[in-house]
DNA sequence: TAATGTGAACTTCTTCACAGCC
DNA sequence: GGCTGTGAAGAAGTTCACATTA
């Protein structure tokens, strides 16, 4: 018998489990009892082999001729990617942005709570009613003790360029281990700290690139990055 | 000598290849002359021999001993990405998300020009000031004439989940080949179209595993995908 | 001396192909 | 027959190390 107790799952496969925990969740409300790596694969965009490859890292759950039990597997990615509780994210900026992803239902239905935003404009302190209730936004001086309160680890950067770098040092003292970043600049953190780095304006240009059908031959659309 | 002529460039070099340019347009505006591969993969968080083999990709304009031309390297990564010109982009959902798109000014910095945005709800259709002039907001039924008044290729896709995929549909028909879709959804498209899917909850719900430190040593922080 | 360009080594990720189980 | 788990092969991406040139 083989052990791969605690494993260190790869990078991408991290993501591609959350896709498939959500397609689980859909099949589960259908009724499903079993689904094969095939059925899964077509649902998140991947091949079915690295469905199966994903899939032994985190435990053998599949049953050959049979596929994988829904609600077992999806109880169990639940477990390793930690979602089994609601996690608390604090917000950095209350602009325009920042108030878009207040309105955001997905974060919600996947398991995170946006449990306060900041702002360094006072005219954007007030509470800020969303459909899944209200997300009270705070003046700067507040960020620590809320940090915290609410013992947040995850935090999203939505304020102008000047000043991220700012913000993020501040986030980081208080106890924020995982970033979010809507800035469009290269944000310096320590060893240990997690950056996402979402900048909007260079996925355009790459899918520009990849757009652009001026020689035949010449660009080849390639795979998304991100399926 | 040796041409590498129109070759196909790799698709995470295209990323960066923008992101150098961010770098280099901040060292022109301050007046530098060259720049050696070394500062700029500072700048971009990456290392000297990525930067490196990535500008060998476009041309070989470094010089040994003294680095790269700063504004020639610019202006030929430009030429590369085709971010000479304005490029135009519609955007679909005039939603709490759309409206924060279309405040975005990062777009129009990248040479990205929102032409217009449309919406199936009739109280979303007005215009709609933002920094960079006005997008004018049109119903769906405008869709087709708009896009190829304006040649769009590429388009934003921020609708609700349900009529992501009919949106698409009609984009595609209209000429559309490359969707940045922010949609929560697995976008069927044919072959030669292009979609690079931004979903923030997978985005944090990755960010939280890596950032988990409950078994030490089981989860070092991997590196970012996108730098 | 400073810095590029690049083959080779290495690492990471994906696909293939098939043995084995239901 | 249908489907999983996996070793091996393959592809893509990154880093090393050094010859070479300004």
């Amino acid at each position: 018998m083989k052990f791969q107790l605690e494993q260190r799952i790869p990078y991408r496969t991290v993501y591609r489990l959350s896709l498939y925990a959500r397609a689980l969740r859909r099949l589960d409300d259908r009724g499903a009892q079993t689904v094969s790596s095939q059925t899964l694969a077509l649902a998140s965009g991947v091949k079915a082999e690295q469905v199966r490859k994903d899939l032994t890292q985190v435990g053998h759950f599949g049953r050959p001729g049979l596929g994988y039990p829904v609600r077992q597997l999806y109880a169990h990615l639940q477990t390793v990617l930690g979602t089994t509780r609601l996690r608390p994210v604090v917000l950095m900026g209350a602009g325009r942005l920042g108030r878009a992803l207040m309105a955001y239902p997905g974060f919600n239905k996947e398991g995170f709570e946006l449990v306060a935003a900041f702002d360094s404009d006072p005219r954007q302190i007030t509470n800020h009613p969303t459909d899944n209730g209200t997300v009270p936004v705070y003046p700067l001086n507040k960020l620590e003790r809320i940090i915290k309160r609410h013992n947040a680890r995850l935090a999203i950067v939505a304020v102008p360029a000047e000043s991220a770098q700012s913000v993020v040092n501040r986030l980081i003292k208080a106890g924020v281990r995982g970033i979010l970043n809507f800035s469009p600049v290269l944000l310096q953190v320590p060893e240990g700290i997690t950056v996402n780095n979402v900048n909007l304006a260079l996925e355009l240009e790459q899918l520009h690139y990849f757009t652009e059908d001026s020689e035949p031959g010449k660009k080849a659309a390639s795979k998304p990055q991100r399926p």
